[in-house]
DNA sequence: AATATATTTCAATTTGGCTGAAGGAAAAAT
DNA sequence: ATTTTTCCTTCAGCCAAATTGAAATATATT
């Protein structure tokens, strides 16, 4: 039998590199860590250090160490929900979010959520969406807000809202002189800087478009960076571009496929913690008040599961 | 301290709704799992059945089933994970070898691997010796098939089998009419192509012709395409030869020195990965039951340590 | 109320990890 | 090369914690 102490104790070994240090940690005697690896390893049937000395791991200890991590991890994130529902706590709820929602819509959202669960702690952090997914995909984080985008498995995807493509040019831009919606054909002649939202665009006439470009950019700041400094143009979803620099201008384009669809994600096959489920309903009946405000659609399609 | 244990027992008896019926798939007495439940509900502080009788769940147990459920699921899945690995069942193994072995041996046998250790992955190469002991020697590969040749340190060597030399020559060749094994003499008048694996042979006899020699090729197709071309003949070991072009002959040699010697490679003083370890055992059982095939000899000589 | 079923409690026992001391092997220092 | 130091393993005894079996108690059934 693999206790998760062993694993746990592997582990501190495999950090530190020495049994003496990991024994101080532990609180342990180095013999009682020696025995503890000793039956890890004749369980597993091989080493899990190169030599007596724990400085190396063999092959198998780097496998054992990475599996352990999760293992242990999950384990104690699961045990802390238990315990903190068990006390009567909500529970802290670890958020991961693409930046554009997390800047304009998550603040005021996340405010009144917190007023109505007097003892909630939230962990927000804000990266792209392949990382979002990334983090509900391996456990790190109980809830993400991104595009669906395909990917992971083991990914629960819930539609929130859709959110209008704008293309982003500076003010003294030909471009910015149109009148109307701008077809793809017009922004065929400014050179495009891609970012992440657009890869998921499909349509066959923006994907020509974009063979073309020669640039892009993950962070928006570094992006809109771009377009100020007159590197060319690019698109956005319309969360992004509410408090846009003033050199800057956000045209609406024609083509009705220009969405940006923002999914709730969560792990599948897992029971949501009490928290995280308040959180979702917050989200479903919240969004619809905000959409108005930032313009964005909360229609009663459903999602694209993956 | 909630052991995972203790979630194990409460799932089942929340399960089967009695005490007795769980003691008896846990093998355990209901009297120890009473103690484990009690001991459980006083961790968390509250019950987690309506009354004595396990038939209801309170919400508390509701919850901390839904969680405990997920906790034993990733760990068993981890543990699972750990083993398979340990035992050489999933990883990635990165082989090299010499072309006459990998074209005509590791089919079958890594078929045979692969059935056993369904999760596994091979990625096989082929080079020449030399080029084989350098991906051994810097790590770039796990395992390596080749002969033991000196060169690079740091190389662990064990012996698979001796592989008779043949000399290859057209059908119309003089040689081609002698009867019986060929003595060095009687190649004399032929200009020999050289080969990898003539570097190995040492016979004093063989290294006198081999200086005559002008011409060598490294890859077998063009090895045999001179011959063919009648550039000359060459001597090539006899999987090499096993499915010849109907224009040449494989002819024995005398000297009884004449044997290729295939061994297994591996990186010195560092512990095989399990699946390495896995596929070496496949090798030297399988071996054996091949070598009456091909002609080869598995004999139970050591092989040259370097 | 009486019987049958199910669970708890308690003392005794077993299991298994932990400690501390002694011994051995590797690295560092002389 | 030899000594010293550092680090690890091994072993016997110890101790805590889980388990058992029997007796007591609670809950359902008739």
């Amino acid at each position: 039998m693999i206790r998760i102490d062993s694993l746990r104790a592997f582990i501190v070994v495999a950090e530190t590199g020495t049994l003496r240090e990991a024994a101080d940690q532990l609180n342990r005697t180095q013999s009682a860590l020696s025995m503890t690896l000793k039956q890890l390893e004749a369980e597993l049937g091989g080493s899990l250090f190169e030599t007596d000395r724990k400085r190396d791991l063999t092959d198998l200890g780097h496998y054992v160490r990475q599996v352990a991590l999760d293992i242990v991890r999950d384990h104690d994130h699961g045990i802390d929900l238990i315990k903190r529902y068990a006390k009567g706590k909500s529970g802290r709820l670890r958020l991961v979010s693409v930046p554009s929602v997390a800047a304009l819509i998550l603040p005021d959202l996340l405010q009144t959520f917190l007023d109505t669960q007097k003892d909630a702690e939230i962990d927000l952090v804000d990266t792209d969406s392949a990382a979002v997914r990334k983090a509900i995909a391996s456990g790190r984080a109980d809830l993400g807000i991104a595009s669906p985008g395909a990917g992971l498995d083991g990914i629960e995807t819930e539609f929130l809202f859709s959110d209008e493509l704008y293309a982003v040019c500076r003010k003294d831009c030909t471009l910015a002189q149109c009148r109307g919606p701008l077809e793809w054909g017009q922004l065929q002649d400014f050179p495009l800087i891609m970012n992440e939202t657009l890869f998921q665009l499909e349509s066959i006439e923006f994907r020509r478009l974009a063979s073309h470009s020669r640039l892009s950019a993950r962070n928006i700041l570094s992006l809109l960076a771009m377009v100020r400094a007159g590197a060319g143009i690019t698109i956005l979803p319309g969360l992004a571009t509410v408090s846009l620099d003033p050199e800057l201008v956000a045209l609406p384009l024609a083509d009705p496929a220009c969405l940006r669809n923002v999914c709730l994600l969560s792990r599948s096959g897992r029971a949501p913690s009490p928290i995280a489920q308040a959180m979702r309903l917050h989200l479903r009946n919240s969004l619809p008040l905000l959409a108005g405000r930032y313009g964005f659609i909360t229609g009663q399609e459903n999602g694209n599961p993956v």
